[in-house]
DNA sequence: CACATTTCCTATCTGGTTGGTGTGAAACAG
DNA sequence: CTGTTTCACACCAACCAGATAGGAAATGTG
């Protein structure tokens, strides 16, 4: 799958708190709300995040979460990483990974598992979530353009 | 994950099969034996890989398993895929996704899972189980290879 | 036909992940 | 102190991953 439903969620939150920028925190109930995402499940999830340092949080009165850095320098690389895990091709369990018998062959697919991470790196890193508020905002004002 | 031990077995397999050539059957002892795999386990996996058209498979005494192409004609994307299912990205219930309620943003979400889709097509499309065969031989061949 | 061989089908098991909810503690402003 | 809001923890049902077991069906040999 590569791509649950957590990120999916973390993608449409912090696109929510990029779009509106500023230092004014919002809150985890008016996220829930305008995403569609279950509110205890989204709390959990914006944990996630900020523990990977994309978003800053404050609570009590007028508490909220806001993004640690510039919407453009968040990439959607770096959040599947926080939420996923490490975004890693393979087998997880590398290390005792049921060796095949055959050293050269498990190096052969390591290999290939490495060049498919690369690959990913090479989407999902230059991607962030100034390009996901532009891209879903130009899509809505030309809502012609899904065939 | 992407990748499950399921499809590090089922290439293993596929190796072994396309290395041996001819038409000579491989029994799925004589398989699990040589990659290492737990013989009923891959059991399952090669009926999967013959019901993807991948294999042939006879029964009875000098019975077994052998490639229904020749291996530089079966890429690893099409191993995943019948192993994996169709190899997409973003949350498989993409029907019934629980909607944004912001239909620009999940179409958005939707293109850059597409280019991933892309992407990983790009990188296992073109890659064969003669590839996995001679990159493994040529890793046996110079063992210093692997840093 | 009887028989051994080998694949195929179905069921089952254990453990872990996914998506989701609930309860309450900890921080924070007024 | 009081209300607000995040945070931590426990819990749940459903599903998937890896694996094993038993037997049915097919197929070649005598």
């Amino acid at each position: 799958m590569l791509v649950s439903m957590r990120s999916d969620y973390a993608l449409r939150a912090l696109r929510l708190l990029g779009r509106r920028g500023g230092d004014a925190p919002m809150k985890t109930a008016d996220i829930a709300a305008q995403a569609h995402v279950p509110e205890k499940y989204l709390e959990a999830i914006l944990v996630s995040l900020r523990k990977a340092g994309l978003i800053r949080s404050r609570r009590g009165p007028d508490g909220g979460h806001l993004l640690a850095r510039p919407a453009h320098l968040v990439s959607v690389a770096e959040v599947l990483a926080s939420i996923e895990g490490p975004l890693t091709v393979g087998p997880r369990r590398e290390d005792e990974r049921a060796p095949s018998g055959d050293p050269a062959m498990d190096a052969c697919l390591h290999g290939v598992w490495r060049e498919v991470e690369q690959a990913l790196h090479g989407v999902l890193g230059p991607i962030t979530i100034d390009d996901i508020i532009r891209r879903a905002q130009a899509r809505s004002a030309t809502p012609d353009f899904n065939i």
